[in-house]
DNA sequence: CACGAAGCATAGATAGACTATGCGTATGAC
DNA sequence: GTCATACGCATAGTCTATCTATGCTTCGTG
């Protein structure tokens, strides 16, 4: 199953917890930003450019990253962001609460049997 | 924690989920729907009246749902909500794709701990 | 030199959830 | 008796994150 992240997906606002979550390990820029998710997930979550670059803007706008732009050795310029101090606050506080509904509305779910996905620990 | 299920909460379309799986025990008028979201949830969980009663509009004109009025003892009129067969697969495909979506972010995000939360079997 | 992948960006549409508001009835407290 | 509160349904308007569609540039490869 192959899906973007917004009909029947994830919830507005996952798409910039992902993106923090990622900027933790490394400062990326925006394209290998969508392959990660995309890899990471399984091959499951798409990410459009669409959503992905404006994306981008809120989360600088609300510094939580600061981006700059970079030439690699290729000679193409490339916008790397980072995450910050705020990030990474956010971050946390933000994962908490996805994982708080999740399980809420689990609880109202549970009796739904489909394919067993999530399990964790 | 007490939160809606928009802002930063649940994706588009839980709502309906939660509704049908709900209405899969017994039929509920919308009223009683918000309660036991509610309860269920463990009180995280709170659905306004302007989500709940254009969702049922929605969910209505999908055919997933029958409604029916009818009159409590008390003389007041309810509207009753059925799920319909249309509407238990749709429940049993959505939940599904809930979880995988849920399981793909999950993957993204796990390196960041917090309250830890979800645990299903 | 053509063409696909890499790379950034914006404009406009969509849609679900929210706030705010309105209306009306039953019930219990004072 | 009247007042507050819970019950119960509904709509209009706003917000906003995501999507679709589009455009432009550069790099690498055959």
């Amino acid at each position: 199953m192959r899906m973007t992240i917004d009909p029947m997906g994830a919830p507005p606002g996952t798409l910039d917890m992902m993106i923090l979550s990622l900027l933790v390990e490394e400062p990326l820029h925006g394209y290998l930003l969508a392959r990660r998710i995309e890899e990471r997930s399984g091959g499951v979550l798409g990410i459009e450019e669409g959503s992905l670059y404006p994306a981008l803007q809120r989360l600088r706008k609300r510094k939580v990253v600061s981006d700059e732009w970079l030439t690699q050795e290729s000679g193409r310029k490339i916008r790397v962001y980072s995450i910050t101090r705020a990030g990474r606050k956010e971050l946390v506080q933000t994962a908490g609460q996805w994982r708080t509904v999740n399980a809420a509305v689990e609880k109202i779910i549970q009796s739904i049997k489909g394919e067993r996905s999530v399990r964790l620990t």
